[in-house]
DNA sequence: CTCTGGCGTATGGTATACCACAGAAAACGA
DNA sequence: TCGTTTTCTGTGGTATACCATACGCCAGAG
């Protein structure tokens, strides 16, 4: 009727419910979940009472984190952070890899010529904190890489998949960065990658991408092998 | 105490929650999503009163089903039982081989004498149930196949998250089945699994899981492509 | 007849009260 | 003092009441 007034829909669709969901995911990413004397016990009614809420729309957050993989729900126990073991932490990098080998495939012949370039150009943008040694720097652009490659695929789904294994092993990764030469060794990497990409080759990209993973599969199996209880040494900054 | 009476630890931690996920989940992916006067509304109060439950655990219940991607709750709207577009079914079906070829790459060297052998017997037993055009049978079959290479990767992971992809795939399989000769190609495509599985060859296994998956991928994509409200068919027997 | 505005109803969202069980602490007996 | 039993408290599980909004219905104006 009226002269279209460019009005976003408003968001309607904002619930307490994912708006807690959201927020407790993230709070969860980021705790020390595998410091000694961690809390590792989510009280339902202290944490509804932190938010100002009631615990209803809390325990429907707390039922898809659950599902999720980052709590655990004991029924009459109490609420628990999720402690990964090395098997698992093994098995997510293993998933992982299979889900961005067959991107980095299918993004050799689906990805425009532009958002390899910007591929490029975001791994030599990057590559330099690497031997600046900046390891927090140089993490986020690592995983950042990696999405790129899940979302040049153009498979929305192979990237909310890997999207889901990330929150769990945000850590890790750049807790393996800093162990022996594997920055370095990274960066390399990831250019045969980009040139795998751009000569259009499906099959090594794959196989690159595949191996690169892996690689951090084996190093992880092999350093942390006998420290079942993780200790998480380096979220402080500036190590 | 008393003599140790062979009682399993009982399901302390059933809860209603638990089992209403489950028996919805079920009934979900049983339900013909598809037809087109289908009811793709579910109705909170009286779900809950079929189930004689209040609302409470229903809910938790449909905040994992949300998460699974099962249905979508509307504020103020409704639950809807959501229906899968073409490009989510094409997406899933490149996540499951993704999934699967890793898998079998991990089968070659790590399954033992045993399970192949066993995968072999499955295969051929139920090789005839697709010369008889059994197509209820062999889908079954046919999907634990797949499952079962799944498992033989030793990745619990791998197959716990190719399941919540089966869940939505569960009548796609057993349609494409019927179309054209796929039932016989399925025959002859799982034999050479199996045959570079006990050839140990990670490489081959994977590239013959991946392109098996990648053909219903095409097929689906060049066969449905015009049918996007997809109408289903074919859940009832004997045609 | 058509459009508009208000009102009623249905639905999901939230808050709250109560329940059942686990586990620790306390009370009790030997 | 030690072991057993009891009680008590805290936790998640469930039920229920109420709230806010989306949407259809209907009356009334034009």
């Amino acid at each position: 009727m009226a002269g279209r007034l460019p009005l976003k829909p408003i968001a309607t669709n904002f619930t307490l419910k994912d708006h807690i969901y959201e927020t407790l995911r993230d709070a969860i990413t980021k705790m020390n979940i595998y410091d000694d004397g961690a809390d590792l016990r989510l009280d339902e009614r202290s944490i509804a009472e932190q938010f100002r809420i009631s615990r209803t729309p809390l325990r429907e957050a707390l039922a898809r984190l659950e599902k999720d993989g980052l709590v655990s729900i004991a029924p009459r126990k109490g609420v628990f952070v999720v402690r990964k073991s090395l098997t698992e932490i093994l098995e997510m990098i293993v998933a992982w890899a299979a889900l961005e080998s067959m991107a980095a495939r299918l993004a050799a012949t689906n990805a425009s010529e532009g958002e390899i370039r910007q591929l490029r150009k975001h791994a030599m943008r990057h590559s330099e904190s690497s031997a600046r040694a900046d390891l927090g720097e140089y993490s986020d652009a690592n995983i950042r890489f990696h999405q790129m490659i899940l979302k040049m695929s153009g498979r929305k789904l192979l990237a909310d998949m890997a999207e889901g294994l990330f929150v769990h092993m945000h850590a890790i990764r750049r807790r393996a960065l800093g162990e022996g030469d594997r920055a370095s060794r990274s960066v390399v990497d990831h250019m045969s990658i980009i040139e795998a990409l751009e000569a259009r080759d499906p099959d090594f990209a794959e196989k690159l991408v595949r191996e690169h993973t892996m690689r951090l599969h084996d190093h992880v199996a092999h350093t942390w092998a006998r420290l079942e209880p993780i200790a998480e040494s380096g979220s402080q900054p500036g190590v």
